[in-house]
DNA sequence: GGAGAAATGTAACGAAGTGTAACGGTCATT
DNA sequence: AATGACCGTTACACTTCGTTACATTTCTCC
């Protein structure tokens, strides 16, 4: 899934299912950086990560179970540049990633804030603030909505690009939930007068582009 | 620095050294974006920015010494648009530059409203108000008929062409949906007098040229 | 004129789409 | 274990809109 989730994004990506499987890779390319899960068959994924660091120049994103400070100061300890705990959002696995990337100076694609009708939204904080009533608390998929809506202010956005977007997933038949998560996220951000999100029949959802 | 690695973008920059120059240079040109050291001998490049923001229309990029959480929210709760923590990278800062003024081109961009006979259309955010009695509510489909109506007003369109207009199909043979929908707007929009929408037997409906 | 045909107006019905409160499962924290 | 945040599912209310049926208007032809 994380592999689909990369490719998707434009990224080249090999998969490593233990240890000695993930030298292997490393023979054939150089990648930028590596995603590592910390639970492996074999070789453990902190001594993995360990040797990673000391040996190679190479970017590492740790992907654990938990995530208290102290597998997170643990994780960095030994040599992981960013961390992220299970279960992770996808979309920021993906703002990880290329946050990482970026600091490496390989890529050039900043993710700066995103400001429409009087919303700024910082991707690598995960923050929105209302530009009159200050910090608005969002849960993660409120946000990734949020922000999902607003990388195409006015373009509508159907339910399964939401979706898949938001979780990577497929609707099922009957599937509501992108309509209860904007309900909710309406009723965060919304101020008196129409939805900053509209909805439009038979199509799906649009972030309004002029504050009315 | 800063300023060279934006002449040669091609942008024109002034310089200032502190917040005196600032205003002064501020008077004589209008600029579209600042770019604020947070670190500033006289008045705090904080307090510059709070002002700048409440007074002015100009984006903001600061730049900050530490990256932190608090920094970044500080910068963005007294009115920047954008940060960035030193020591940056010029070419990050180069594209931070060219997307805050690429979404400012985008949010300068007039809403095209619409105004005939005594109602004001406001195709952005989908609402319509009418100059005597306030707001209307319109479905989806009623908003798109008034709206393609108001486009052309004085001209005949024909249910063909408003039912490509509104839903993208063609008309089956026994099609009235557009009769009914005219109908259901008329009901809503229609002041005493003879309708606003007036229908030309044998070719289609027109929206009254003066108001009556 | 007047009868009939055609065009248009609109109420009423029903299917489908949408909003949202409420419930409950999962998971992390205490 | 208790708590709370988060979020998918469900259920129900409401909205939207196409279809149909019938009423009304307008035109055509005699």
């Amino acid at each position: 899934m994380v592999a689909a989730l990369l490719q998707r994004e434009g990224w080249t990506v090999a998969q490593a299912g233990d240890a000695v499987e993930m030298d292997r890779a490393l023979a054939d390319a150089q990648p930028d950086l590596v995603v590592l899960d910390i639970n492996l068959p074999g070789e453990d994924g902190l001594s993995i990560c360990r040797r990673l660091s000391a040996q190679t120049d190479i970017s590492i994103l740790m992907l654990t179970a938990r995530s208290d400070d102290l597998d997170r100061i643990i994780g960095l300890e030994i040599g992981a540049d960013d961390y992220l705990g299970k279960p992770f959002n996808p979309r920021e696995l993906v703002a990880r990633v290329r946050a990482l990337l970026r600091r490496r100076g390989r890529q050039a694609a900043p993710t700066g804030l995103i400001t429409v009708i009087g919303l700024t939204i910082d991707p690598g904080a995960r923050t929105v603030r209302d530009e009159d009533r200050g910090p608005i608390k969002l849960s993660g998929a409120e946000f990734d909505l949020l922000w999902t809506l607003a990388e195409a202010p006015g373009r509508v956005l159907s339910r399964d690009f939401l979706l898949d977007r938001i979780h990577g997933r497929t609707a099922h038949p009957f599937d509501r939930s992108i309509d209860v998560l904007v309900s909710r996220l309406r009723k965060k951000i919304d101020r008196g007068g129409p939805s900053l999100i509209e909805s439009v029949r038979n199509a799906g959802y649009v972030l309004r582009v002029s504050r009315t």
